[in-house]
DNA sequence: CGTTAAATCGTACAGCGTACGAGTCGGTCA
DNA sequence: TGACCGACTCGTACGCTGTACGATTTAACG
């Protein structure tokens, strides 16, 4: 019955960008703020994955206590979603419009892409359920330009990106979820084997224990473009 | 320090297929099994969504307490794997050899695969971050025969399913989780339009408010059946 | 000095998964 | 018959979670 989420983003007020900072040392080490919660969140998420983050223990890590970070963030979920957005950051060179080699382009851009989320295991998975943030968007604007350059009609352009969302989705989810250990290949060999009758295409071309992933990844995309390209 | 996890599945024993059932009626109206416990968090997981599940609520709606949950299953990650896995068969006619028509057999396998899924959202996230089952085993091995027939060798079968697995989920990931109210809609659209200068092409395409799912899904498979077929 | 707003945090609460051990039941064997 | 046993159920309790609430500290300014 109670009345909740009654709609402010957080208590502090919405500018970001207030360059102030005082040289106070009040208790502890540092004052809090959102980019050092946003940094040390990610830390925390490299280092223990998805179920691993506490607010507790991000609290712990940035010597402060608890609820002292929920001045600056809503909720845990804001957390993820601004850890998120960091991480997805495009630091590349700005986009040059001359060059001709468009596919190359995209293709550097869909590795880069791929290799950002890798860096960060728990994001692939993350994304799909969450808003799209700036970095996503100007990352999906380059590429909608770079296939334009590249002679693909506004007719096609949606197909075209979503396309090649589905599939670097899709490959970095499944890539960032299935680490295996020696051991576990060794396992999963075994296990493999055990069903070799049931499952005997599998087996024969070894599909699950091919761990060229990034060869692998390489090779669709270029099968994917060259569908995708203009006749 | 303890030691735990000591390998057992659960306490019950192995027999999944015991046909007894006998007519008693202890003192609630039916007796717990295996099956029921999975129909029934399937069930809450369609109208709950992945963290609606709850042990306690589960054993609730099978009028049960709580721990007796456990004596069936492992524990909460066991029901997601049996839940997931039981969402995924197949209940397709059985495999023709003789089918001229290999293309349209892998289309209809996928958008059958990704029906499904679309059927239980939660499924398609969880599939990726959790060891492939049976059924899903099979459909792959389905796929790959269809590829074979279709003439790919086995030199590039394991790109052609990885890419095609990629796809389909990469899109049904992404679609599961992007269920827009019409209100959603609208805010998303004017929230799209503040940002039409930072990110002109997107804007100019529509390309978040596009919501041919299905039209787009059946497109793009097509492009990249085009990129594999061998030449 | 007093007042105010910004920022911190101790305490408390409801809800979670599940360990543990006691309980019930039906069947089997002496 | 009564003792035993394995299959199965469940009440209680523990540790851990996110976070609501309100008191507290601090910096800034009149």
């Amino acid at each position: 019955m109670a009345a909740k989420r009654t709609g402010a983003q957080s208590k502090r007020s919405q500018r970001i960008g207030g360059s102030l900072q005082s040289a106070r040392e009040p208790h502890s080490e540092q004052p809090l703020s959102l980019e050092r919660i946003v940094a040390t969140a990610v830390e925390l998420l490299d280092g223990q994955g998805v179920d691993g983050l506490k607010m507790r223990q991000l609290a712990d890590r940035l010597g402060s206590g608890a609820m002292s970070l929920y001045w600056h963030v809503d909720n845990k979920e804001a957390v993820f979603d601004l850890a998120l957005d960091s991480v997805l950051e495009y630091r590349g060179p700005p986009q040059t419009v001359e060059s001709q080699d468009w596919r190359g382009e995209v293709v550097h851009m869909l590795e880069d892409w791929r290799a950002s989320m890798l860096r960060h295991p728990w994001s692939a998975s993350l994304l799909p359920r969450r808003r799209l943030g700036p970095n996503i968007l100007s990352r999906l604007e380059r590429l909608s330009n770079t296939l334009t350059r590249g002679g693909v009609t506004d007719a096609d352009l949606n197909v075209a990106i979503w396309s090649l969302w589905n599939y670097v989705m899709g490959a970095t989810i499944t890539r960032a979820n299935f680490n295996l250990s020696d051991d576990d290949m060794a396992a999963a060999q075994q296990r493999l084997t055990r069903l070799s009758e049931r499952y005997p295409t599998i087996e024969r071309t070894r599909l699950l224990l091919d761990n060229d992933w990034d060869g692998a990844f390489r090779k669709g995309l270029d099968s994917l473009l060259d569908g995708l390209s203009p006749r």
